[in-house]
Order: C-alpha cells, then structure tokens, then sequence
DNA sequence: CTGAACGTTTGAAAAATTTCAAACGTTGCA
DNA sequence: TGCAACGTTTGAAATTTTTCAAACGTTCAG
C-alpha cells in the first residue's frame, strides 16, 4: 500500500470514530468518509469490499444514512446494481439532523416549565431560570445556524463557480 | 408519582437519549439532564439513588463529565462528600468538544489532499474539489461558531442581570 | 491509632450493539 | 419459465459497552 492509501484509510478510520458525536456508528462514518472521498459512487459489493464487511450490514448502513439524507443512491445505466454518493448537502443535513433532537429537547423542557410553574413553587424559581437559559441557547443556536446555511449556500455557489 | 415528577423523568429519560448525538452515553446524558434541573448541587449517593445505579459507574461517568467540562465539582462546607452541578458553560462546552473533533478531521483531510496531488493525478481533483469544499464548510463552521459564543456572552449576561 | 465514611478501581456479569452467513424475495434476462 | 444477480431480512454469534459488587485507598473524627 502507498502512502497516500495509507493516509485514505486513516482519515476513514479517524472519521468513523469522529462522527459517533454526529449520531452515527462506526461503520457509518466509514460509509461516509470512504464515499466523500470516492471520485464515482460506489456499489453495495464496493463498499463492502473495501471495508471488509459482509453486505448485511452495509445494506443496513446504507438505508440509515438514506434516512438520514447524508447519502443518496444513484443508478448507473450499465448495471442493476445500486450505486451510491455523499449526498450534496451532507454537511448541513448532519448538522440539521443534530439540531432536530436539541429542539426536541427544547420542547420538552418547556413543557415541564410551565407545568413546574403551577405546581411546586419552592423549586420554579431557579428551575424556571435555568430552562430560560436553555431557551435562549437554543434560540440563539437556531438562529445562528439559519445564518450558517444561507452563507453556506453563497460560498457552495461560489466553489462550484 | 405526581405529573410534574413525571415529566422530569420523561425529560431526564429524554435528553439521555438525544445526548448520545453529542458522543455522551445514555447515563451521562441521564446524569447531565438531572443535574441541570437540580436547584442544587447534588452528591454521589443522590445521584446513584435518583438514577438507581451503582456507585462504581457514576464515579466514573462523573469523572467522564468533568473531563469534558460538562459538570463540576463543589464542596459544601458541612459534609465530606462531593458534590456535583451543572458547569455554567456547558452548552457552549458541549459545543466545543464536538468542533474539536471536526477540527481533527479537517487537518487529516488537509493532509491528504496535499499528499494526493503528488501523486494520484488521476483522482486528484475531485478529491481535491471536495476536500476544499470540507475545508470552506468547517472554516465557516468555526467562524460562525466563535460569533455565536461572543452573542451569547452577552445574551447570557443579560439574562444573569 | 482506629474505625467509619467516602470515592475509586477492578474483574467479572449483563446488556446492548454490531456483525455475519444463510435464507429469502424480487427483478430482469435468456 | 427458469436462472442468475441483486438487495434485504433474520437469527445466532461475536464484540463492545455498561453495570455491579466487592476490594481498596484515603481522609477525617474521635
């Protein structure tokens, strides 16, 4: 193996391992990593070769991240097979797909607030206080993150001339 | 149990689950979640007995969430024990520990990509077009996210009075 | 010094997750 | 039709992670 193979499945070691923090397993961000750096999409029977697993798996794998929008399956004319690449927005769609679950969080911590509200009022004051801080974090993030994807959008256009 | 009780677990119950996308495990993200609606701090014993675990794991997993600026340690004047409350910063934190992991990707992509032009011509320039693409995104990341941290320094000083 | 109250470490058990090989269903080609 | 090339499902095996009880070391009060 050359070195340059060599630094290709480090970085899709390293990425499997990074992106348990996105949500994913390990074998997901391997997907992931191998297809972001695969010039053409790749077949079921590719991946599987090149990480090594059998297509169990990787067919599971494969839907996951579909669900997820973070890859796509695309058909190549010659064959049967299903091919599959990084889905275009993949950065973003992690991204959105982490801050669905903040948001649900949100929601349920404002629900207890105001149920907390009426009824144990010895605790409410800083309970409420603390969800308030949390609203506003998570308020401050959403909005944080719209601006990211509008310039996001501008830069994308950019690179893509 | 009592409707408010209730929806504290359910919440607790909750954000174990969601925090898994932040590369906590569920107990941590139980104990994150208990500490965060604690009025105040809360020892070892009460937190095994809240989260009926055992001693072992939540010394451990405390010691995990301290590691990971999440919690942290105070001592009250009349006990020997260790108490444990929410770190004042923990979103921005928790935010933090996932950009470091980004980061970390960002460099290995960096490095192979100026690997990569030395010798596979081939494939080099998708790989290259797509790993400045990564490049752009992470730098907008990174910039968006320092502004957001600035914003809510202040927001949160607002909020404090 | 001694004993009790702690938090931590440890090795094994339990639970959850990941993985595989094989069976299966579907599709399209001969 | 029948067969071959697929992706998917499934039940069991393997691996990893989580958990516990017990042993341990430390600290402090008496």
């Amino acid at each position: 193996m050359d070195k340059a193979e060599k630094l290709k499945e480090d970085f899709i070691m390293n990425f499997g391992w990074a992106y348990k923090a996105f949500g994913l397993s390990k074998l997901m961000g391997h997907v992931v990593a191998l297809l972001l750096f695969s010039p053409k999409p790749l077949s079921l029977d590719e991946i599987t070769e090149s990480l090594k697993r059998s297509k169990g798996p990787v067919s599971q794998i494969t839907r996951r991240l579909r669900d997820k929008n973070l890859i796509r399956r695309v058909w190549q004319p010659t064959s049967r097979k299903d091919y599959y690449e990084i889905q275009p927005d993949i950065f973003e769609n992690a991204f959105r797909n982490n801050l669905e679950m903040v948001r649900n969080n949100y929601k349920l911590a404002q629900k207890f607030r105001t149920q907390i509200k009426d009824q144990n009022v010895q605790e409410a004051e800083i309970l409420s206080a603390r969800l308030e801080e949390m609203q506003s974090f998570y308020e401050l993030m959403d909005k944080k993150y719209r601006e990211f994807l509008d310039e996001w959008d501008d830069e994308r256009a950019k690179l893509l001339g």
